[in-house]
DNA sequence: ACCTGAACACCGTTCAAGT
DNA sequence: ACCTGAACACCGTTCAAGT
């Protein structure tokens, strides 16, 4: 005889970020999680493979959120310089991750190889940043172009969630000197 | 009656590091690290506060040893133009990431706040980049562009440590590409 | 002064037994 | 078909007892 479902994929993931945000990594085991949707930890790999699986799906949910996010402001002013485009991403992301630290530094630091979030959300989320490179840059350095803006965006944006610019200066300045900077160097308006 | 000393702190760091190079974070275990040093479990604890006390101290010895790297790159040919010294410098760093990433990756992005290397030890190994930098920039902008260069580095190593550049391309000319646009956005003789 | 075994409060995960 | 208690093999850490 069927036992009526308890809880849900959904609820767990939803379970697991809150969680993560709250309590950091740490904080996300299975006990509390289990906790959390009213379950007993053993019920909760009915829905997940294991932890690590969860830690990849938390990503997963939160890079399609970052995609849409970056969708929705690359769509915004089409017409829009895309030096200006490419500042309003940069500003998004991190606006993103002050929203959610922990999930953020999860997506580009999973604590193995098993939390990982796929190839293809990653190459998603990626999208409308490389489309806006290769406005800038041509469509030969396109591919060069993103890579260096998203290594800029995220290593900024990595160093300031992990307490890394202690020596000073103001930090939203040093961000818009950076993307600036790093705008005009792909501008091949600029030569 | 006092009992000779089996093992010392430097011998705890080091089998530590190698714990965490060979096996990953997770495998770095007091019980392992112990086991590496002839000692059980709980003696560790005469010389370490706690696992992430250890974790802390892997990350300064890891950041020495990049600064001295560093310095050494930067001193080497003083005279040479900034631009190339920065490059130099950027592929220093790539060189080192590669050559122990699991504590690359622990120094930027640190497991737990307690874990974090101090301020002063990562000052310190900014100091290569940031007097390149001043150079390169000027003394007013010297600090901003200092921190674009890092986050730069930092952002693309620890994508591809990550295996973040999986839309093919060829990585290595990725990173020069990114290195020379940097420099060149940095140059103020470029203007 | 250092080292140890025993113990505590946790983990993630498996599995047979329940409904 | 889902949920559970019990169990297993681990953790990090504390502490009294040994030398």
């Amino acid at each position: 005889m069927p036992t009526p479902d308890r809880t849900s994929l959904d609820e767990i993931v939803r379970a697991g970020r809150d969680l993560l945000e709250s309590e950091g990594l740490s904080g996300l085991s299975m006990q509390a999680v289990a906790d959390r949707v009213g379950v007993r930890a053993p019920s909760l790999y009915k829905r997940v493979r294991s932890r690590d699986d969860l830690i990849r799906l938390i990503s997963e949910a939160t890079l399609a959120e970052l995609a849409a996010r970056l969708d929705a402001v690359a769509s915004a002013e089409p017409q829009a310089d895309p030096v200006d485009r490419l500042t309003q991403l940069a500003h998004a992301v991190r606006a993103f991750a002050r929203s959610g630290p922990e999930a953020y530094r999860l997506m580009f630091s999973p604590p193995s190889e098993g939390s990982a979030a796929s190839p293809e959300s990653i190459a998603r989320s990626a999208a409308a940043i490389l489309s806006v490179a290769a406005e800038l840059a041509g469509p030969d350095d396109a591919l060069d172009a993103a890579r260096t803006a998203t290594a800029w965006t995220t290593g900024f944006i990595g160093m300031e969630l992990a307490g890394g610019f202690r020596l000073g200066g103001d930090v939203d300045q040093a961000y818009a000197y950076g993307i600036a900077r790093i705008a005009a160097a792909l501008d091949r308006r600029a030569g």
